[in-house]
DNA sequence: GCACTATATCGCCATATGGCGATATAGCAA
DNA sequence: TTGCTATATCGCCATATGGCGATATAGTGC
C-alpha cells in the first residue's frame, strides 16, 4: 500500500522535535548525546524519535566505536522522504526555535557532553 | 513559529483518509455527502477531516445552496500545503485503495445521494 | 412561520503518541 | 572477566487523534 508509506513519512514529519533533529542534522552528524544535548530532551524520547526518523528512510546512522552517528538519508529508500528532505535545505531556515538550537551547535562538543568509553585516564596528578 | 505551520500540513497529510480526500478531490470538487459515501464512513469525521484540510490550506470550499463543494487550494495560503499539493499530483496514482475508490468516483451523483433541500416534488402519479 | 436536508459541532470512547525514568544491550578499556 | 559509557528498549502516564452517534446550525422551499 503506497499510501501507508506516504503517510508515515508525513507522520514523522509532524512532530516539531523530529523535524528539528533533522534540520540539525543538516548541519552536520551528530550522536545521539550531541543530539540529546541540544534538544533538552531525555535520550530514551531522542533515541525514540530517531528511531522513527531512520525507519521513514529520513535519516540513516553509522556507529563509530560506541558512539553512533546519525545523518540525513540519501534518500534512496523512499522518494518521499528523499523529496521532503529536499525541501527542507531551505523551508525553515528562519523558524527562530530551531534557529536558537542550531546556534548552540557549534558549541556542542561530544567529548565533553559524553566522553565515551573511559578515557585514556590522564595520567594522575 | 514556522515549525508549527510546517508540522500541522505533515499532520494533515499523515493521515490516509484525509489522503484520500485529496486525491478524490484532484479528480472533482465534491460536497461532503458525495465524499461520505465515497470513503464510507460517517458525515461527522468527514467533516472533522475536511476542517483540518481547509484549516491548513490543502482545501477550500464553496457554498452552493444547502451543499458544499469542496475543491483543492490553490495553495495561496501555505507553501507547504501548495508544494504537497502538487506532489500528490503524481504521488500515489498507483494506490490499490485509492485507485478502487476513483473508481466509484463516476458513479457518485450528489442528486441521488443527498438530492438537497426538499426535491420540487415529482407531480404525483 | 414550518418541514426538510446538508453540514458542523459536541460528547464520548478506544487507540496512538510523546514524554519520562528505569532497565537492557553493546562497545571500549583494562 | 569487571567497570564504565552510549544507545536502545521497556513500562508507565498524560494528552492527542480518529472514529461514531447525537445534536446544533444553516440553507431551501413551502
Amino acid at each position: 500500500m503506497e499510501t501507508k508509506k506516504f503517510t508515515r513519512v508525513m507522520k514523522a514529519l509532524s512532530d516539531p522535535n523530529r523535524v528539528t533533529i533533522l534540520k540539525i542534522l543538516a548541519r552536520r552528524h551528530l550522536c545521539v548525546c550531541e543530539l540529546t544535548a541540544l534538544l533538552g530532551l531525555a535520550q530514551s524520547t531522542v533515541s525514540k524519535h530517531l528511531r522513527i526518523l531512520e525507519e521513514t528512510g529520513l535519516v540513516s546512522y553509522e556507529k563509530d566505536g560506541s558512539w553512533i552517528n546519525y545523518y540525513l538519508a540519501d534518500g534512496s529508500d523512499s522518494l518521499y522522504a528523499a523529496t521532503l528532505l529536499g525541501h527542507l535545505k531551505t523551508w525553515l531556515e528562519e523558524d527562530p526555535r530551531i534557529g536558537k538550537i542550531l546556534t548552540g551547535l557549534a558549541q556542542v562538543d561530544r567529548r565533553r557532553l559524553c566522553p565515551g568509553p573511559p578515557l585514556p585516564r590522564e595520567p594522575k596528578g
